[in-house]
DNA sequence: TCCATGTGTTCAGTATACTGAACATCTGTT
DNA sequence: AACAGATGTTCAGTATACTGAACACATGGA
């Protein structure tokens, strides 16, 4: 059930409405004031909660990591295709969520000790994810260990990143249902032929077409 | 964004714990201090908020029609099929929320005016949406505009009173994706077949097959 | 009948969320 | 250099959310 603005407490509000604004102007750009007054509160409550400024941006990096975490903890129920739910789910957050990505995405522009341990903290769950997905699906010897979790944040950040500039060259929402499958869907092809998982198949190619041509141009991702 | 549990004001947390309370075991079944014990917070709370036990029940009552109302006022957005999305947005409601389900089956298998009045709330919400739907499709005349928001609501809360009682006579979970689908194409047949657009179409008989017959039993709704 | 238990409710006291006005610092301008 | 404006921060004072212990009333059993 989501919750009204009014039912929830000073500091959840104050959070919030951090997450919008650094989302819309970036951290530097937005002041604590605003902040307060985004909130309909005093700034004197932002530190009275947080300390500081950059306490209230590191509750929000806090929060915004909870989230991908806990969806990332709910996945994988039954025996499906993992790699495919983890698709479908980092589909459905960001295509939900248009401050997420705004907010990621100027976190990440920025140059700071907070949106470095930001970004640490995702190649962590990155790792995590893609140690799963070789228990899973088997893993080539010869991929880069160290270097797959960082592509595999690349296919998923990149976009994120590069919205403002990719998307005039689009004739379709980047971020809605269409584009997000298609995109997870060359993402997955991406993830599963040329990272692992061919190596030790029959060695017969696979059925899909190689590379969807039709109106979208040929899709380069995290160059 | 979901908010925490710790992000809530008490009057938030009492209305979500009394919910999950009055779902669970019922209204006159849940004592007052069962509520605020479930909140983490001190019975005397309940009144410094609600007044009584029964202003607690109003709040409730007044957030599910709010919730309900949000959805169907978000509605509608393209000039897609109006009842198709109707029918996907309940689904997606009461297939998300067994709590929700729990909450509205208990308040309505209650003899008391506070669900009369829940119940009349509804029907004025089905009214409003089959004038929506007279609107957009063309109504039968000979249609009862009397008992017709009724039949819907039978429709849609139907399988929700008849849960416990329906459930065991299936082989799949009621509240589920394919169940939920089957039932709202059904229900979208019924609609549309029975109730309006018929008449004013050219006569000719719809492609669709009569009524599914594989695996499930003939389905009645709300008999 | 008289407990025992659980209920809805009350109230004085306390913790704390919150505010308004101030201070200190940094910026860019003149 | 001196100013004006905006910023991050502080603090005393106030409002209010919240608690614990009690009351009055039911119900059910000994």
């Amino acid at each position: 059930m989501e919750a009204s603005p009014s039912d929830l407490t000073g500091r959840a509000r104050l959070r919030a409405a951090a997450l919008r604004l650094f989302a819309q102007r970036g951290f530097a750009a937005t002041s604590a004031r605003a902040v307060a007054a985004e909130a309909g509160l005093s700034p004197a409550l932002v530190i009275h909660h947080f300390g500081s400024k950059e306490g209230l941006r590191a509750a929000v990096d806090e929060q915004v990591l909870a989230r991908l975490g806990a969806a990332l903890r709910e996945l994988d129920p039954g025996g499906g295709d993992l790699l495919e739910s983890l698709g479908e789910m980092s589909a459905r957050m960001f295509g939900a969520d248009p401050v997420l990505r705004g907010y990621l995405r100027r976190a990440l522009q920025e140059d700071s000790p907070a949106s470095a341990a930001l970004f640490g903290r995702l190649l962590e769950g990155a790792r995590t994810e893609l140690e799963r997905l070789v228990a899973a699906e088997g893993g080539r010897t010869d991929a880069d260990l160290q270097w797959a979790p960082f592509q595999m944040l690349c296919l998923i950040v990149g976009p994120l990143l590069l919205e403002p500039v990719m998307q005039p060259n689009l004739d379709q929402p980047m971020f809605e249902a269409p584009a997000l499958t298609r995109r997870s869907a060359a993402n997955q092809r991406l993830l599963r032929l040329g990272l692992f998982g061919a190596d030790q198949s029959t060695g017969a190619p696979d059925t899909a077409k190689p590379a969807g041509s039709d109106s979208l141009g040929g899709g380069r991702s995290c160059g």
